[in-house]
DNA sequence: ATAATATTAGTCAACATTAGTCAAGAACAC
DNA sequence: GTGTTCTTGACTAATGTTGACTAATATTAT
């Protein structure tokens, strides 16, 4: 309790707000300053403390009424598996590893039919070609893991 | 929720109006008056937010009795609307302007709401971010494309 | 009819206002 | 001492606001 560093005391800040909320909206600047901290300092505790693994979901926008909104979400039963599919898509994947991922899903129920069809719309090689087939498997990857993140929630 | 800009404020007027009408005519001077902004804000607002990608069609005529009116379009009337939609994703994309392409599909009836979170999730910046932008647009792009193609066949 | 003037909307670039990224150094835990 | 986490600030990016200038159309004067 004494040994609180800034970053702790500001996410215990959102997350009492979250406690009685579904979301909590903040300006950047204004916690910034209320906490006495540089801005990008936000950014880190939400970075860090506020993942999809941990339930949150954060979007923002720039600009005048510019706001970091974090959502908390609840979370599905399948945490697990989404984890090793994560692990196994790794930094980059072959198109052939790519289509067991998908395959996976759908016969664990985590998607249906039509939703797969469109994820391996996304990742096929008509989507993604750029040329270089390591950038192509890294993009892949990363399309894969931004997908399984989404199904770790109920939307 | 409070902070909300005047762009923002604006569309939410023009799109209360749109809600129970097909289409709303303004003149352009008066709703800026309205608003207390300068006219070209007017022009900002509905290049931002009713463009085709989000359904809607604005026409306009200057001089005397000049107006500006913004006709919301229903997009399932229109056969060719998949390759309307492939137009306007073109050879590159930003995430701003493909998020109203999902939106549209969405509202067309062509995806459902899961369907749609997911095609987000693999467009999103944490699924595209090769460090060049124009990179990531054409990437974008091309899954899009990917995905408005097996839409077309699917259905 | 034609020209001049008035009345609208459109474009564009500068500026303002937000948040995001990244890397260096400090503080901390072991 | 070493490796991790935290803190900071310079730089970048996205979005919104403003006003000077331009373009189109209508109205009025000749």
């Amino acid at each position: 309790m004494e040994n609180q560093n800034i970053s702790d005391i500001i996410e215990s800040y959102l997350k009492q707000i979250l406690a009685e909320s579904q979301q909590v909206e903040i300006r950047r600047a204004e916690i910034a300053n209320q906490f006495n901290v540089v801005p990008s300092q936000i950014n880190y505790v939400i970075k860090t403390r506020f993942t999809i693994q941990d339930g949150y979901v954060v979007q923002s926008k720039r600009g005048g009424g510019g706001y970091i909104r974090i959502e908390k979400v609840k979370l599905l039963d399948n945490l697990d598996f989404i984890d090793s599919l994560v692990t196994a898509v790794g930094d980059q994947i072959s198109r052939h590893d790519s289509l067991s991922v998908v395959r996976s899903l759908f016969e664990a129920g985590a998607i249906n039919r039509s939703e797969a069809n469109i994820i391996l719309a996304a990742i096929n090689k008509d989507a993604i070609n750029t040329g270089d087939r390591q950038a192509d498997e890294q993009i892949r990857a990363q399309i894969l893991i931004s997908i399984l993140n989404h199904l770790r929630y109920e939307s």
